[in-house]
DNA sequence: ACGTTTTCTGGAACGATTCCAAGTTGCGTC
DNA sequence: GACGCAACTTGGAATCGTTCCAGAAAACGT
């Protein structure tokens, strides 16, 4: 487990060679792109697609940078990754799902990282007047400096 | 005043030929695209660029693209606009600031409406764990449908 | 009236992502 | 073990919102 300092919470609950499980358990054909995505993000968090591909090449040789997109929207749509889009940079990939947690983002060079939101388990999910909307997701963003750019102005 | 149904809570104070002051003490011109892009905002919320840029040409008959980006740019910069960018849309500018307010986006039509958060004034701003970084600003984003398109598959 | 800032026109470029078509590979099932 | 469909390939072009360019003209505030 050296690969998982800190196990995510979320019960993703797959260890690596059982990715292809939980790929069929989602009604997904296990295919060598797919599972290689999924490890990418078990090394990665909040990855961009770009990161994704150079770690699925470097992983298994070669992949087309189509068939990672495709595989990003599959999983995403299956509920196996969580995709993130802080404004003004390009969209991030985890496979933290299922818990309600949040996103610190840095203003200077971007880095993102989770958070937990202090306000128990569905934060601000509640708004006073939704404006007639039905509301399925509460997505909090924070935004600040990273301790590294923190120490540089 | 007719044209402000619902008054915003901020209390950006100027009423509309009061938007030249209002640039002047915010030490920029009161030129006449800024003045038009205040007063395009006025009255159109969370609008897109181009529906600035749009809503000034009818205002005033003409202005450039660039004209009214720069425009955006440095209001957004002095703090007369609020800038908000829901992942896969065009970012959206609105007069509503320095309260701190949230959004609902309907995932079918992008429509956008605002939102007082239920948990008081600083809502989840300050999470548990902040992982180190400096934060300054939280921001929610509750994505739903809205009440047109609940209403059809 | 002057100097500075802003806006103009017109164009090209950007980056992330999507889409295309047609051919090949490789899963999973029978 | 073979078959059929889903997934992947290559190569290219296109999208959209936004930014950047340069030089000239206009407009603002002192």
């Amino acid at each position: 487990m050296s690969n998982h300092p800190a196990a995510p919470a979320a019960p993703h609950g797959a260890r690596h060679a059982d990715d292809e499980q939980l790929l069929r358990d989602a009604g997904l054909r296990a295919t060598g792109v797919r599972v290689a995505v999924l490890r990418a993000l078990d090394r990665l968090q909040h990855a961009t697609a770009d990161d994704v591909v150079r770690a699925v090449r470097t992983d298994i040789g070669s992949a087309s940078v189509q068939a990672v997109y495709d595989t990003l929207h599959a999983l995403t749509g299956a509920g196996l990754l969580r995709r993130m889009e802080p404004a003004g940079h390009p969209a991030r990939y985890e496979r933290r799902v299922g818990d309600n947690h949040h996103h610190v983002v840095c203003r200077a060079c971007g880095a993102v990282a989770d958070v937990d939101c202090t306000v128990g388990q569905a934060p601000c999910l509640t708004p006073s007047a939704t404006q007639g909307f039905t509301i399925d997701l509460a997505e909090v963003t924070f935004w600040g400096l990273c301790p590294d750019c923190a120490s540089r102005p």
